[in-house]
DNA sequence: GCGACAG
DNA sequence: ATCTTGTCGC
């Protein structure tokens, strides 16, 4: 299955906002599909690739008030285009905003697409042991659109055995109940090279999302491979116990220590309780020992890369 | 000001 | 996640 790019897709979305009208950034995350994109709407004009053709200044907030603008000039700059025309802006908000605003998107709705590929991995999804003897810790670090994975590979006993690290562009950014699209791909190159009998440790949740897809499961399931995912905050669910219930099952538990706690779910080929051995077992810090070394490898990695390939860095895009 | 949704 | 100086607390 080809992947979607959500960046394209949505660059395409603000070149349709026509000259003199404005569009928000929750009527544009609606067209991609999901109004919880809203965010990642601003983000995304933040890192606006082509200004000259995709107008992000017409991208205001739903209230009528006029939103950021990176440009050196700042807000400013924003306002003056917005004036050159035609659309009358006073004291930071959009006059008669309701007859300006554009919202009639000609879209396929894209982020749909990718919800019911988590529907219909979700009959896939197998939580029973398998036998293994590596974890593999996987983390990723960000620089504007470029990622760096990096797999750290542990025996049960804590002995690092390997570090790989594997560079990619996403194609689509981070969105609530949506990363595993864009970082299954990079994990994918981490899996390439350590095979497929380790357990894969990764950051985020397993069977704990709202449609029992998150990173760790949808890793797990499109590569048949073992999976736990460990969270550093919770993204659904009841805490009763110790455990992280979702519609009256047990998705996860909840590990406390010093501060706050951490969440551990089964991705695939693996059970809860597997999933919570393993864990408490690689366990010295709050953060389970494969992920935070390969969380440290990630971002030493990213720092070499950015001083190798300084243009790399997201500057303004003006 | 409140609510807040992994990374 | 990233942007980032000094500051607060265990």
């Amino acid at each position: 299955m080809p992947e979607i790019d959500v960046y394209a897709c949505f660059y395409d979305l603000v070149r349709q906002i026509p000259r003199g009208r404005v569009s928000t950034y929750g009527a544009l995350a609606r067209a991609l599909g999901d109004v919880r994109a809203a965010r990642a709407a601003g983000e995304m004009l933040a890192e606006n690739p082509d200004p000259k053709r995709i107008p992000c200044h017409r991208v205001v907030r739903s209230d009528g008030t006029l939103g950021g603008f990176t440009h050196p000039e700042g807000l400013k700059e924003k306002i003056r285009r917005l004036r050159e025309e035609g659309v009358e802006v006073r004291n930071g908000r959009i006059v008669d905003f309701e007859s300006v605003v554009f919202e009639d998107f000609r879209t396929s709705y894209p982020l749909r697409a990718l919800r019911e590929e988590q529907l219909s991995l979700r009959s896939l999804v197998k939580l029973e042991d398998r036998p293994f003897d590596v974890v593999v810790g996987v983390d990723v670090a960000y620089a504007g659109r470029d990622a760096f994975g990096v797999g750290v590979a542990m025996n049960l006993r804590g002995k690092v055995l390997e570090i790989h690290v594997v560079r990619k562009r996403v194609s689509i950014p981070y969105i609530p109940t949506y990363l595993a699209f864009r970082e299954e791909p990079v994990v994918r190159g981490i899996i390439e090279h350590f095979g497929k009998d380790a357990v894969y440790m990764l950051d985020g949740n397993g069977v704990l999302h709202p449609y029992r897809m998150g990173l760790a499961t949808c890793v797990g399931v499109k590569n048949r491979v073992a999976t736990i995912g460990v969270a550093k905050s919770l993204l659904c669910g009841t805490v009763k116990d110790g455990v992280v219930y979702l519609e009256g099952e047990p998705v996860g538990v909840e590990m406390r220590g010093r501060g706050k706690p951490i969440y551990v779910s089964p991705g695939h080929l693996i059970t809860l309780k597997t999933a919570a051995e393993i864990t408490l077992k690689l366990r010295k810090y709050r953060v389970p020992e494969p992920t935070r070394l390969a969380h440290l490898e990630a971002k030493a990695f990213r720092e070499r890369e950015l001083r190798r390939r300084p243009q790399w860095s997201t500057h303004p895009a003006f």
